[in-house]
DNA sequence: GCCGTTTTCGGCCCGACTGTTTTCAGTCG
């Protein structure tokens, strides 16, 4: 059973109780929809978790969901959900997946029209909405008629369940929209914010924050944007909009002297300002996007020019967008005991680069010359870069073929290094780990490299244990000191093969070897909740490009939050060390 | 149902916006 089909259940759980009775049942409806939310967002398997018995690990999991989720992965139900939704007619819950249905209003329906069958209960309403019989009903009128028709209409063309956008993808977006802001006089200052600011590794809405004095005018501009599709809502401070492509857009106005608590508010994540709000409020204050109000005075506001001051108040240290995923930031900031977290600027080389040199490999080549991207290394004011091209093809040549091809790489590599002085030149390899835990080339070729990446690039439907077992074996070579794109997934494409963590990690620390954090935008690859583990089980890092030309060199900030987002500082990242420590590094 | 440096009992974020309403209910983030 996948996380969503548990997050589905458990918050069909939180609406049958809704249903039943909300006001009896309230708290019960936020724990059942709190645990649903932090599933849906978690990125371990829960029903791993619950054959492991480790569901205790999650927060929002307390000991009757536990109880229940334990149930549900041995025999596939549980009974007082069973007994819980026995009397909440099944019709209602397929409307719960079309935005704008919440479980009163599908309730009302299901019920008054006496729906009975969940497979047809959508075009039932449909049919109901076109026969205008939904307007006559309490509560409803021709207006929300007519939305009603709309939301199903937008459901079946699948506009909400286009998949989350890249970072990148996001970013382009987002600027585009900024820039046509910025073309309003009204428009002060203007942030991206939400997940984008936070640098998830993908991106489900843009959200866009703007101080002005004059929000009425800067509302009106928004949404003339060219590419709307639709207005979704228009308020006086937020107006929302679908955008061609299925998108949606919010933007929310504050003046000058409140837009610090705004940039707080509309970054989130929601779980981190839901914590926030609650500890504030042990300590007397009520937070919102306007700024902070005492609860001996509700009357007096105090206002934020910024976010450092907003945290300040609270008796908190400014915490990096990156971590505010309420998973103990807002406790070690409280005793000032963030880490500091690494930095772009900190970047001393990449060492996951395939050139244009005619290796003949396995996999595609790079389209630059070894050159180009020395050029461009020194560009980015790195110490030092590595060259890594797929391993000469194993089924296209003889171990002695690949011994000549490699070694004629190394003379050429030495030549360079004589010609670019200024820069350290590390002869490396992306080398594939077999199916058997061999590496993909002999010895004697290996020899004439610094080090290699090996990484895992066929077969990859192999049980945990087998691919741990091979990526181990790989990874025990003498040369090879880096687990590159550790576990293969392609965001939005490919999820990737699962290995046991604990052995990994507790293999690379102490045989000294070295996890990528892969920067490449659709891989993000070890992710960011790993490289956490990763680092609480003292396992070095690097974060390298991957790139296959000189302008994805550019990549290396997606890869950096990655590991911000990881808790990483500096010391954990070994391509912030100088090429000394480092060059010792690869030779322990 | 969850959770804990004021608590194992007694709390549980805060507001925007829309539509159907003359003061609020529902949904969303």
């Amino acid at each position: 059973m996948t996380n969503s089909e548990i997050s589905k259940l458990l918050s069909q759980m939180a609406s049958s109780y809704t249903i039943i009775n909300e006001a009896k049942y309230h708290f019960q409806i936020i724990a059942y929809q709190k645990a649903a939310n932090i599933i849906a967002n978690s990125t371990t398997e829960v029903s791993d978790l619950a054959r492991e018995n480790k569901l205790q690990n999650l927060p929002g999991v307390g000991s009757s969901i536990q109880q229940y989720l334990t149930e549900l992965i041995a025999t596939g139900h549980v009974k007082h959900f069973e007994k819980v939704m026995k009397d909440v007619p099944k019709a209602l819950f397929p409307l719960l997946e079309i935005p704008s249905f919440g479980p009163k209003k599908a309730y009302n329906l299901v019920s008054h029209f006496n729906l009975k069958n969940d497979k047809t209960v959508i075009e039932d309403v449909q049919r109901l909405a076109e026969k205008g019989e939904i307007a006559a009903l309490d509560g409803f009128g021709e207006k929300s008629q007519q939305d009603i028709l709309r939301a199903i209409k937008e459901y079946r063309s699948g506009i909400n369940k286009t998949s989350r956008m890249t970072l990148p993808f996001a970013e382009e977006l987002a600027e585009k929209i900024i820039e046509y802001m910025r073309n309003c006089p009204d428009v002060d200052e203007i942030y991206p914010l939400g997940s984008l600011r936070r640098k998830k590794e993908t991106i489900g809405d843009i959200d866009i924050a703007v101080s002005s004095t004059k929000p009425d005018r800067v509302l009106l501009y928004f949404i003339k944007y060219p590419f709307i599709e639709r207005i979704i809502e228009k308020g006086d401070t937020s107006s929302s909009i679908l955008i061609s492509g299925g998108r949606h857009v919010d933007l929310m106005v504050q003046p000058p002297k409140a837009f610090g608590s705004l940039l707080q508010h509309f970054t989130g994540s929601k779980e981190h300002n839901v914590h926030l709000r609650e500890f504030s409020l042990k300590k007397g204050l009520s937070l919102s996007e306007y700024g902070i109000r005492e609860n001996i005075d509700p009357e007096k506001l105090m206002e934020f020019d910024n976010e450092e001051k907003f945290y300040k108040a609270l008796g908190l240290a400014w915490i990096p967008p990156e971590i505010r995923e309420d998973t103990g930031e807002i406790e070690l900031s409280e005793k000032d005991e963030l880490p500091s977290l690494v930095e772009l600027s900190e970047i001393k080389g990449d060492l996951h680069l395939h050139t244009s040199y005619p290796i003949e490999p396995s996999h595609d080549m790079g389209v630059d010359s070894m050159q180009k991207m020395i050029d461009k290394a020194l560009e980015l004011n790195y110490e030092y870069l590595g060259f890594s091209e797929h391993n000469p093809s194993k089924s296209k040549h003889s171990n002695k073929q690949v011994h000549e091809i490699l070694f004629q790489r190394s003379k050429f590599i030495d030549q360079l290094r004589m010609h670019n002085k200024s820069i350290r030149i590390i002869s490396l390899l992306e080398t594939d780990i077999l199916p058997d835990g061999s590496l993909a080339i002999a010895d004697e070729a290996l020899s004439l490299l610094d080090a290699t990446l090996v990484s895992i690039h066929s077969v990859f439907n192999m049980t945990k244990l087998d691919m741990t077992k091979r990526v181990l074996k790989g990874l025990s070579h003498k040369k090879a000191k880096i687990l590159s794109h550790p576990t293969g997934r392609l965001i939005n494409e490919r999820v990737g093969y699962d290995l046991d963590w604990k052995e990994i990690f507790a293999f690379c620390k102490s045989e000294n070897k070295a996890l990528e954090i892969n920067a490449s935008p659709s891989r993000l690859d070890l992710k960011d909740s790993l490289v956490r583990i990763a680092i609480e089980a003292e396992v070095r890092l690097f974060i390298n490009t991957d790139s296959h030309a000189v302008d994805q060199m550019n990549l290396m900030r997606y890869g950096v939050s990655v590991a911000r987002r990881g808790w990483a500082t500096k010391d954990d990242i070994l391509n912030t060390w100088e090429y000394n420590n480092l060059s010792r590094w690869f030779k322990s």
